[in-house]
DNA sequence: CTCATATCCGACGGTTTTGGTCGGAATTGC
DNA sequence: GCAATTCCGACCAAAACCGTCGGATATGAG
């Protein structure tokens, strides 16, 4: 019943770079030491956004991370996600609806169970974004609300 | 993002219950067997189980576990807390609503997802009983259904 | 060119959790 | 007394988790 805290310094990962958003690539030693969290562990979780597209990275001096797409348009599934695999409360909850590996003679409901809850947790958590993790007020870039929605490929 | 086997073997314990409810103690052995789990491990489930007033145990020749309740009055939130402790997806979000745990700078918003995850959790267990699980052809006991629910004291 | 700053990447290690076993004591019906 | 059970603590192996370290690579600035 609990996430990881890969899950949650990922997530206040983000939403650093969120935060920053608009203003170039922001350095992990940046966001790392802002957000008290050691350096070398976000290094290791950035991967796993950038693989997902989340993030985008600039190598060399002056490098660092940024978001690929405007906060608003990250829904917080995707990100945890990324960052912790499948939203499976349970292994037989698996997003296959033809599920099938409860082979327990039929009177076994559970997986049903599992699966509402799955939804339960898919729901909320794609019922939020970035940006709702970030209060206007301590974004850096002003401008960043001016960006509309639209995501020019 | 996930339950523990604990949880899971835990409310498949707690269906077979509820499925023999009514027929008198049932042996871990019998329920193990049935169930493919291993009874050693079952053993210690059930003790968390017992502690939460959920199920009562009747020692010596012929005893076992059964249901305090009618599987129709317990909720699942009460199985699985009962078996993993309070619902948390992040120790940051817990039952307390004055957390304050969080003192990040002020921008932390990262705790009110968590507990917005949580409720949905939460919201989803709770609407669902140990009767749910069982469907009642397999229902050993025919009276049981005639169990109103009236809870005596 | 050199240097400082970064990402990138694989290997490693320690602690904790998980999933489960074992042996035996206590209890009780027959 | 005997067999069936719960009860309980100790123990254990494997995996996951959290995090470190060292170094390779890339790049902008002076």
């Amino acid at each position: 019943m609990s996430f990881s805290t890969k899950g949650e310094y990922g997530v206040r990962l983000m939403a650093q770079l969120a935060r920053r958003f608009g203003d170039g690539p922001a350095s992990l030693t940046d966001v790392a030491e802002e957000e008290g969290l050691p350096r070398a562990y976000l290094e290791q979780l950035v991967i796993s956004l950038r693989d997902a597209d989340l993030v985008q990275s600039t190598r060399g001096a002056h490098g660092g991370y940024e978001l690929t797409r405007a906060p608003e348009t990250i829904v917080m599934g995707e990100v945890l996600r990324a960052l912790e695999g499948p939203i499976a409360p349970m292994i037989c909850a698996s997003d296959d609806p033809n599920h099938m590996a409860c082979s327990r003679s039929g009177h076994c409901m559970v997986n049903f169970m599992w699966v509402r809850v799955r939804d339960a947790i898919a729901g909320a958590l794609d019922s939020m974004t970035l940006a709702d993790l970030v209060p206007p007020a301590v974004r850096m870039h002003p401008d960043f609300p001016a960006t509309p929605v639209t995501i020019a490929d």
